[in-house]
DNA sequence: AAAAATTTTTAGATTTACCTAAAAATAAAA
DNA sequence: TTTTATTTTTAGGTAAATCTAAAAATTTTT
């Protein structure tokens, strides 16, 4: 059994190992909004349980245990996420910190009948994929909307940024989770992207379009 | 704010409160399931806090605030159960544990929209009434069982104690919440009850009768 | 290959929630 | 009203998860 700290250790590290192979000190120090000193301390004492393989100075890697008790919260995380927006009528936006709380309940019984309760659903409120109670989900291969040319269609399928101001943002713009789009245009001056939605047509910063997840229904 | 231990605590003399006037520590103590000396130190800390009346040996009593707060708790814990019951066919007896990880769930929204969700239910899968958002709840006056005579009729509305052990009996007995029984007889050798269902008759012990609530449908 | 910069670890403290053992206060019995 | 029993508090310590400051290892630059 974990304590509530070293599950959101394992998780930041899984998160962190889905960019690098080795999972550097200072990122996830960044990451937990704590100290390098205090990863390292964490870092060991998961190494003593056997949750991460861990070499002085190389960083972390989850161990096979390590690794599905990480994904085993990522999936109540998002389990959670659902039943916020499904059931109680949160916007997107508002449920991620209290999921950071749910996530830790401890009860196998409880999230599979919640799973069930939700209808088994595939992905989160923000496009996630949320494993089963096997720990396996689909790998989605999802484009970035940023490197889309000019005449390129898809659907609007995820996000890679969680904060409230980012999601609002695309809220207010109406570019929401399903809506179709077609790139109208690309601002040399600043990368900007123009997007065509079936009623209107939006533009959204770089910084935007690097956020948004599109599955692409082939090109033009 | 207040952490998980210091709510468990405030729970826990909200509880005993409900008995004596002036919570004595060994009670507390034996509740927690942790030692005297551990109370005193978090008593003192609660009090600091503004949250406990305390006098040296003389035992504490919740403030108001201690109260409020206690009562949110109490809300919380119960509207997750009517959760666990309604929404998810927990069974009475298997959802105390969850709860009471539940209910340190820290969102006001979140609980607000459950209760709504649920219908704003007056009481728990238990019968113990569900405070409303400001604290405010009918005082239930319920008789116990074993303290009505040969003939008298009644509602079973509530329990007295929640270990699933005795849930389960009472469920295998017919004895759920919402029943109309009627006493058909008092044993004179052990003090048990039989007691009339509508369809059959069954016979409880003394100990169990004590812990069945009944609204009174007047006498005989 | 040194020097400089960055990353990571150690050393030593702090806070929270516990504990045991012993002392002090209060209540009950003789 | 002493003596005895019970309750409660203090004293001193532990374990988990932090922290700051300084030392050590690694990486990058010159
Ligand atoms: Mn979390
Ligand atoms: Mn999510
Ligand atoms: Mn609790
Ligand atoms: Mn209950």
């Amino acid at each position: 059994m974990q304590s509530y700290t070293e599950e959101n250790y394992l998780k930041t590290i899984y998160h962190l190992a889905e960019k690098t192979i080795n999972v550097q000190t200072n990122a996830i120090a960044e990451q937990m909004q704590t100290k390098p000193a205090s990863v390292t301390d964490m870092i060991k004492k998961l190494a003593d349980k056997g949750l991460v393989d861990y070499i002085k100075y190389q960083g972390v890697t989850l161990t096979e245990i390590g690794k599905n008790t990480a994904i085993d919260i990522v999936r109540k995380h998002r389990l959670w996420e659902v039943f916020l927006v499904d059931k109680l009528n949160f916007k997107w936006d508002e449920v991620h910190d209290v999921a950071e709380e749910l996530e830790h309940i401890k009860s196998i019984e409880l999230i599979e009948r919640l799973d069930e309760f939700l209808g088994f659903p595939k992905a989160d409120p923000h496009g996630d994929p949320i494993p089963d109670k096997n720990g396996r989900f689909a790998k989605t291969q999802f484009i970035k909307l940023i490197e889309l040319k000019i005449g390129d269609q898809g659907t609007i399928t995820g996000v890679t940024q969680h904060s409230s101001a980012f999601l609002k943002h695309l809220e207010k713009l109406g570019l929401t989770l399903g809506k179709k789009i077609q790139i109208s245009d690309v601002t040399d001056f600043d990368g900007s992207v123009e997007i065509l939605l079936s009623d209107k047509q939006v533009n959204i910063s770089r910084e935007v379009a690097k956020h948004i997840l599109i599955s692409s229904n082939g090109k033009n």
